[in-house]
DNA sequence: CTTGAAACAAAAGAGAA
DNA sequence: TTCTCTTTTGTTTCAAG
């Protein structure tokens, strides 16, 4: 199930649709310099070793809706597997949970949350607490101004 | 620069792209009961009116190459709007800083990276301090297990 | 990897509800 | 206006070399 190996004109692509989601399979072509057929092949076989999880519109939140974003660091009461795996499917099929890792460094799990308002996400919280999913506790941060945001950059990582 | 009032149809868009970002206009206009020109008219709309700020393959990184991811919360030596100005212009253009938020709540910023391993993030984060962008103390969580990763649940914002 | 052809989608216009 | 329908142009996909 790992990858056979990537060579450059795969990182090429994938960077570049990690960028440009949506670009056509010819200019995608044209870019890393392969005729389309080959281009497409390789992109295929990408999406289907897992490599590409899916393609997203990144969306404008603050133009489509109020909302708060906020970073909550968890702890949990004790640490066994169970418990784990307990906060984990708990959280996991929450919808105002958009991210969500466990960490190293004295806290167990950072959640993100973007909700409608700080009201909502009292009560998300409320109701995580109540649910018994092995929360000691929690602290919250919101987010008061987005810096940045990209993807991650390919050539850095140890290919 | 803010929003046309935005209908079901416009959120029903946004919502199928934000998870199907490379599905055809075709495709798109059928799931929200639309015919193609219209839907492409709207999709054109909100692409120029910058609610869709670009489209992005979300990556299997672990299947691509070594790296480790962190967060890291940063707290200024000083709160002066030209310290954030100067903290934010020296963080935006590294390569490893995938995210960073200004935030409440005891810190400064929250900051994401993902780097090829734990001494190019030290070094990263030497670099910062020497650099003199104002950091006076930072705290690493490496992430040891990504939990969930998905776009924000429009139905939950004030649309 | 290239060519080339058939199937399909995108883009833009003319006009009806 | 907002949608449907039609046409032209360009893209995707696949077979064959």
């Amino acid at each position: 199930m790992e990858q056979t190996r990537l060579d450059d004109r795969d990182i090429a692509i994938l960077a570049t649709l990690s960028r440009e989601g949506r670009i056509s399979k010819t200019e995608l072509a044209a870019r890393v310099n392969l005729s389309p057929t080959p281009c497409w092949e390789r992109m295929k076989r990408l999406e289907q070793a897992g490599l590409i999880r899916g393609y997203r519109a990144e969306l404008d939140l603050d133009g489509i809706g109020a909302h708060v974003q906020v970073f909550v660091t968890v702890e949990l009461d004790s640490h066994r597997a169970e418990n784990f795996q307990l906060f984990e499917r708990t959280v996991a099929p929450l919808d105002a949970v958009t991210g969500c890792w466990a960490i190293g460094g004295g806290y167990d799990y950072l959640m993100q949350v973007v909700i409608q308002d700080v009201a909502a996400f009292q009560e998300l919280m409320d109701n995580l607490l109540e649910s018994r999913a092995g929360v000691r506790r929690y602290y919250s941060y919101i987010v008061t101004k987005p810096i940045k945001s990209v993807p991650p950059a390919l050539g850095l990582l140890n290919g």
